[in-house]
DNA sequence: ATGAAAGCGCTAACAG
DNA sequence: CTGTTAGCGCTTTCAT
């Protein structure tokens, strides 16, 4: 069933050239005759010849592959920005070794180690923890180049790129206030991702400005479950908020799905945005206002930094901010099919 | 910023022993004797140094990697797979290799070829279709072992696995049954791809059986606009179903939301069932009661089938399907919260 | 335009 | 227990 590979000593031995000659012929690289080219080139596909990427990646000393890291893959979120980090990747030729950290630095630790014994090109890596991740990043960094993707741990001199968190927020909170919300809670991640601590913060400066009443937030991690439990914790404490700002959308879903069931109505008896713009804002009911993230443009400027890195080690070191965009949908206004 | 790579011969000439005997210490296979072990080990650790997995691989003819192709990613039902594949795979001590063929059998090819020349151990793969994946698959897996996982080309003697499509619609259909559905109509992917096919005869199958009314399904892609887009497909015909058979979670929750924007109520006038039990069935508004597939079980059955087939190239050609469970909710039932 | 040969880093067979 | 050495498959000087 398995067939032996094909050597190109046996290409070119059937072809009667050399190997370098072989070589030259099938990576186009040397000059090689036309006649000689094809010769060989048909012989290659005649024998089912296929480059052995072992000896080309030992002899070029790189393999051409990228690894990603990423908290968990089947969270929507990183699934979309995986899903196009890898066409981005393809584009210049790389290939995407994947690794899932589960959300644990140890796990996430043990992963960029194995990338780096790859020898991958470079990592594109969405920190799991703004503290713990610190030591393993850094020496991944020491020995190939390294881009913070979403998340990061400050201080490490690491390329970074993100949506910029702050505005993300400060778009949700203006919005909720312009439907008149005045007394709001978020529910959000815990300090461990630089992500939440943004968003917190960014919803923090906001509401005071705005001179909101800020209820006690609900800090956890971003899962449905934790949207669902911050529902009915809501829903006993003795005021009730006009919104509840979520960290992301899986948080915002699991809180519409939590209200719902606690016989709430949202938006009449309480606004909810999310934070994202996952296809899981497109199944809630209501439909989910959410601060999207620019995927496309995330992973195609992540992949260039990536790039850039590479072939410019000492460049200075990036940090930059996409502009996310406040998509309106039912959870804020009144009529889901025309957003005002 | 990016040191230069350790290699072995430094680390045995700082250790003063020969390479074989740092290469024994290091991969500890050779017998070398305690002391000399910890010294390699502490120079090793010293120098920084870390295998280089192109020598490693060329030597050993493998590199320990396995490659996944999925038609897309960010397809939650597909991150979940990928999610519990990464566990089970690295369980093995392998690394996987992502490629997402964005449901094109070209690109699939293409990706498949990439894997092949990459010399991976074996290929995890969900073919995008049903027939035009056939060429590719057959091709490699003459070079490598492949496995395909939920989807099948039929006829080509490659290891199968997946959950029973058959039985999983049998239990969607009895189940609507029983709640009083007579007529009813399938949402559904057409002909390209195995489990939609089996998915489909299933439905024409156990609805014949029971001598329900069945009205002419709506085949296209599994996809969310689909589902929103049959909505009012349907609302329009002239006799309205009881219940609305769905071909996967993307398609049912695409549904819900279409039915609730015509402003027809679930379950009461209608009963909704999805396929594949994704997170989206938890998030949609009712639930949705949809069958599950058992993911756990899949990746480790698929990886396990993949090992197996390294070790045995003649094993039997397997072909093994798993039992998938029905998960009630409010889609069918008129109490979210305590299906009966 | 082509060929001969070196060597990428590693592991394993063989010798001692 | 340790060292010497061959060679995995490939690309690339360096000759010719």
């Amino acid at each position: 069933m398995v067939k032996e590979p094909v050597t190109l000593q046996e290409v070119s031995d059937a072809a009667g050239v050399s190997i370098a000659t072989a070589s030259r012929a099938l990576t186009g690289k040397g000059r090689v005759s036309k006649q000689t080219a094809t010769k060989v080139a048909r012989v290659a596909e005649r024998l089912g010849y296929r480059v052995n990427i072992f000896g080309r990646s030992l002899r070029e000393g790189t393999g051409r592959t990228v690894g990603v890291v990423v908290p968990v893959i089947s969270n929507p979120f990183f699934g979309q920005l995986v899903h196009h980090l890898e066409a981005e990747l393809i584009g210049y030729g790389f290939d995407l070794v994947i690794a899932d950290s589960h959300g644990e630095a140890q796990r996430e630790a043990d992963r960029l180690k194995m990338l780096v014994e790859r020898r991958v090109e470079g990592i594109i890596v969405v920190p799991s923890d703004a503290e713990k991740s610190g030591a393993a990043l850094t020496r991944a960094a020491d020995s190939v180049p390294v881009v913070q993707l979403d998340r990061r741990v400050e201080g490490l001199g690491i390329d970074y790129l993100g949506v910029d968190n702050a505005r993300g927020m400060e778009l949700a909170i203006e919005h909720v206030y312009e439907r008149g919300a005045r007394n709001v809670v978020l529910v959000a991640s815990d300090a461990t991702t630089s992500a939440g601590r943004e968003r917190r913060k960014a919803f923090e400066l906001h509401t005071a400005r705005l001179k909101m009443v800020v209820q006690e937030p609900i800090l956890k991690e971003f899962t449905l479950e934790v949207g669902q439990n911050a529902a009915s914790e809501l829903s006993s404490r003795p005021v009730f908020p006009d919104a509840v700002i979520a960290g992301d959308d899986l948080i915002a879903t699991g809180l519409l799905v939590g209200l719902r069931k606690s016989g709430l109505s949202v938006p009449s008896d309480v606004l909810v945005t999310g934070f994202d713009g996952t296809m899981l804002a497109e199944i809630s009911d209501p439909l989910l206002t959410t601060v999207e993230q620019p995927f496309e443009a995330l992973a195609r400027e992540t992949v260039r930094a990536l790039v850039r890195r590479v072939n410019e080690p000492d460049a200075p070191v990036l940090f930059s901010r996409l502009a996310p965009n406040l998509r309106l949908a039912g959870s804020t206004t009144y009529m889901e099919d025309a957003p005002e």
